[in-house]
DNA sequence: CAAAAATGATAGTATTACTATTATATTTGC
DNA sequence: GCAAATATAATAGTAATACTATCATTTTTG
């Protein structure tokens, strides 16, 4: 079947020149993605992305900022696509109990598909936001940085799944409070399961992240 | 009141020279929380280390290898020093519920204090935690650091609380996610608190952390 | 008091994180 | 189809970082 002509729109304070329309940008953002999962943030630098992809570092610096800047980008067109991946599973279902299940099941299940936007490896951008993206707001420029809108689609996200909760329970205190919880909860219990199993009750076979946190969830609005 | 003669051991591979007993070591250690509080993990150095303290930078090598083993040393030191909050938070209390509960509440409530240990300032060691510890565990090297035992407060720790849940619901599945999703957690909601408000739902009056968390971790067992 | 250990002072190196400049290639608008 | 505009490549350069090395001086200790 043909792709759907769907194209994910990053805020325009994240880049200097628009990645997604030129070779070069697309090719700075394929590539960026396999060698941060690859050697991680901390070594990754743009001299080494510019030898990746044949191009001098220079070229990359017109793109972005700096690699921080790449980071916030590909974390917020990451959340920009997990919306959409809620809206789809959400979509014509009548009950809100329903869509919230659906939900906490996007933000927990494991990521396996790749293959909305021929340049961009979800998969492996997903193991970047689990592994690295909370470095994009664990920074001293955070107040800044949030005020200027660099973190709206994570927000964005966080309150969409929250106004569900919210519909279901009004009364109920804490929904963002217990999304944000799920979300971090989730990645975190990923990274462990592979680096520090003795965190974790979750491995590969037994599936515990959804049924965990969907169980808290539902504890909650029970 | 006189002060306990309380030391908190911290794993010998962590550094090169012992730094609580010499002033200098000391002085590197009380100074170093205050200025990665001050500026942040990224800005801070060895050199402006050991301009804050009047050394040269090579005197603060001879104690650390580098920032990240500094880190990972005040790391180890903060949860060795929350297992004796938590041994003397339950001691003598039978009812391991109660013993589960006084343990969430060291886990998630503000830490004020800061008596125990004259150069170690704990509430600001506990904002370091806040804002930059997983930074100490989130780098390429995790697995071979977590084989030589960098990690072990922090899982200690987890495992303790984790078997007061077992002690009380011996055929909980997921003991170790709960308690860790709690520690990740609280850390995040503070932060968020600070920084990204749109994330929670917790502010400095409302005191719902602890709240939060102890429901969810009463939810599960009952 | 001598030997050992710790600290200070200073210098040096490779890498990082950029900025700047000029040349070459590619796109576009008429 | 060609000139003008724009994007990219090639190259060089700079300040700061993250160390390592050496030697002199001070402090501790047996």
């Amino acid at each position: 079947m043909e792709n759907l002509n769907i194209q994910i729109e990053v805020n325009k304070e994240l880049y200097c020149k628009k990645p997604d329309t030129s070779e070069l940008g697309q090719k700075i953002l394929s590539k960026s993605i396999e060698l941060i999962d690859e050697i991680g943030f901390e070594a990754f630098t743009f001299k080494k992305l510019g030898a990746a992809i044949n191009s001098p570092e220079s070229s990359i610096y017109r793109y972005f900022k700096n690699k921080h800047m790449l980071l916030v980008y590909l974390t917020s067109w990451y959340w920009s696509w997990i919306e959409y991946e809620i809206v789809i599973a959400t979509a014509n279902i009548e009950s809100p109990k329903e869509r919230l299940l659906k939900s906490v099941g996007v933000l927990t299940k494991p990521i396996m598909e790749n293959t909305l936007i021929p340049y961009i490896n979800e998969t492996l951008l997903s193991n970047i936001i689990i592994s690295e993206s909370i470095k994009s707001y664990h920074t001293k420029d955070v107040d800044e940085e949030n005020k200027k809108g660099y973190f709206k689609t994570y927000k964005r996200v966080v309150k969409r799944v929250s106004d569900i909760l919210i519909e279901l329970k009004p009364e109920f205190q804490y929904p963002h409070m217990l999304i944000s919880t799920v979300i971090e909860g989730a990645h975190h219990q990923k990274y462990f399961a592979e680096h520090l199993p003795a965190l974790t009750d979750f491995n590969k076979e037994n599936n515990a992240i959804e049924k965990f946190y969907t169980e808290m969830v539902l504890n909650f609005i029970k």
